[in-house]
DNA sequence: GGCGACGGCAGGGGCTATTT
DNA sequence: AAATAGCCCCTGCCGTCGCC
């Protein structure tokens, strides 16, 4: 095992950077932020990253305490990985800087991971304009499922299907980044059917309009 | 002597394919 | 899920050269 290069910096962020600063680190860490994940439900969120340098992430991870590995009871049975409260502390730093990285231009035509689009739905919401707004919805993404909260001026969302939603949408990542970032109206994707939507439909449409699109940056594929 | 450009070398790290 | 092999690329370091 070769030993793993270091700043050998007092100051925080190179300590930081010592733990989380390797190509592809901080993304698995995103990954995990809202539940915990198989090694190849990671796979699917990184897909562009190797087996074997997610698998050496994920090693880096756990030993430096920020992650963990556990087996989940029967019937499922199989291993996931999981963000330690060590962990879980990164998500406002990583808030942070999915903030000031989506103000710069957008290059990648990729499609966004689940994870990635809950992310950029916390980074963008916009407290001033839920002022007053109160409400739970449950978002169905293929086979993930997402629990929202709006409500004191505040955006909750987790892995888990909510406690009496007032409105359940199911749809794709694709179809609801245009909805949300892409300015596609909701009734349109009902339409065509590349949206669902049971409960209140109006309420369920404001929650979509809560999250504003950073100026010039973003893009669906618009 | 100071500085920048350039090339060679070694090691780290990432990739794909394959195996366990 | 994780490890391994073989390959390739990138980076850091160092020495050399030319210019001022």
């Amino acid at each position: 095992m070769v030993s793993k290069r270091r700043y050998d910096d007092p100051c925080g962020l190179a300590r930081a950077l010592d733990l989380v600063g390797e190509r592809w680190a901080l993304l698995v860490v995103r990954e995990l932020l809202h539940g915990p994940k198989r090694f190849t439900d990671l796979r699917q969120g990184l897909p562009t990253a190797s087996q074997n340098v997610l698998a050496q992430r994920l090693r880096e991870l756990v030993d430096a305490g920020i992650a963990r590995r556990r087996k989940l009871a029967a019937p499922a049975a199989s291993w996931v990985y999981e963000l330690t409260e060590h962990g879980a502390q990164l998500e406002q730093a990583i808030l942070a800087l999915a903030r000031w990285g989506s103000r710069t231009p957008l290059s990648s035509t990729a499609e966004l991971s689940v994870d990635a689009l809950v992310l950029a739905l916390k980074t963008t919401f916009d407290a001033k304009a839920a002022c007053g707004l109160r409400g739970r919805f449950e978002l169905r993404l293929g086979t993930e499922v997402f629990h929202a909260e709006v409500g004191g001026g505040g955006f909750r969302i987790a892995r888990g299907a909510a406690t009496a939603p007032d409105a359940v949408l199911e749809t794709t990542v694709t179809t609801l980044r245009s909805l949300v970032f892409g300015g596609a109206e909701l009734t349109g994707a009902i339409a065509d059917r590349t949206a669902r939507v049971s409960g209140d439909e109006a309420a369920l449409g404001r929650l979509l309009m809560l999250f504003p699109r950073p100026a010039d940056t973003l893009s669906t594929s618009d």
